[in-house]
DNA sequence: CTGTCCTTCAACCATGTGGTTGAATATAAG
DNA sequence: CTTATATTCAACCACATGGTTGAAGGACAG
C-alpha cells in the first residue's frame, strides 16, 4: 500500500536524509549497538550523536530496550519498507513514462513542431 | 554500491521528506507540469511553492525547460533510482530479521500467517 | 559510600528551512 | 505602447535543526 502515513512518511525521509544518521543505519544493519557504540564512529560529541539515535528511534526506524546502564537499539523495518514502497511504485511509474518518452524522441526527433524562436 | 554519492542522498532525501514536495512529484508522475500547474493545489503563496519546485529540481528529482513565459518541469527518475536503491539494500536485509520475527510470532500466537511476496 | 561508566537533559548558539511580502524580469496579448 | 501573465529574486520572519557545553541520573565496581 503506497498510501501509508503521510506524517511517518516526513519522518522517515528526514532521517535518512543525513549522512551520520544512514551511518548508523549501516552500524545497526550488522545488529544491535549501544548507543556508545553508534556514536564512536563520528567526531561529535556524544550528546550529539545520542540527538541522532532519538532521531532514528522516533522515526520509528530503531528500536531501544534498556539492558542495565546500556541502550541497545535495533532496526525496525516497517516504516523502511513503506518508504521503500512509496519509491518503488514512483521509481517504476516514472522509468516506463521515460521509456515512453525515449521512444517519443526517437521517432519524431525531426518534427519540432514548436513555433519558439528567439 | 550501496553508498554512492552520499551528498546526492542527502538532498534526495530531504526533498521528499516534505508532503508539499512529495505530492508535487505525484502530480508530475502525470506528465510535465507547469510552475503555476504544480503551486495551484496548495493554500500557500506562489513564490513559495516555486521554492519547492527548486528544491526538487536541486535535487535532481525535476528537470526544468522554459517555453516562453512557462517553466515545464518534468520528473527526473534516476536519483529516485539511488535513493530507492539505498533503501531497497537495507529493507531486504531488515525484511529478513522480520522473518525471524515472524517466525517467533507464530510459533507464540500459532494462528495467524502472513502473506508474504517474497 | 565513592567513584566511574553510559546515557539523557537543559540551555544555548549558528545555521537552515518553510513561509511571507513586494519588487523585478521576461514573455505574450491588445 | 500598455497591460496582463508566468516566474524569479531579495529581504525578511518564525521556527526547526545540528551542534556544543555543562550539568544530572542510574547502574555497576571497589
Amino acid at each position: 500500500m503506497v498510501e501509508g502515513q503521510t506524517h511517518s512518511l516526513d519522518a522517515v525521509f528526514h532521517a535518512l536524509s543525513d549522512p551520520t544518521r544512514r551511518q548508523m543505519l549501516r552500524s545497526l544493519a550488522g545488529g544491535e549497538r549501544s548507543i556508545s557504540e553508534l556514536a564512536t564512529p563520528f567526531r561529535m560529541t556524544f550528546a550529539g550523536a545520542s540527538k541522532h539515535v532519538k532521531a532514528l528511534e522516533t522515526a520509528g526506524l530503531v528500536r531501544r530496550r534498556v539492558e542495565g546502564r546500556l541502550h541497545l537499539c535495533r532496526l525496525e523495518a516497517a516504516p523502511l519498507a513503506a518508504a521503500d514502497e512509496w519509491l518503488r511504485y514512483y521509481t517504476r511509474f516514472w522509468s516506463d513514462r521515460l521509456d515512453a518518452l525515449d521512444h517519443a524522441l526517437r521517432s519524431a526527433d525531426a518534427a519540432h513542431v514548436k513555433r519558439r524562436k528567439r
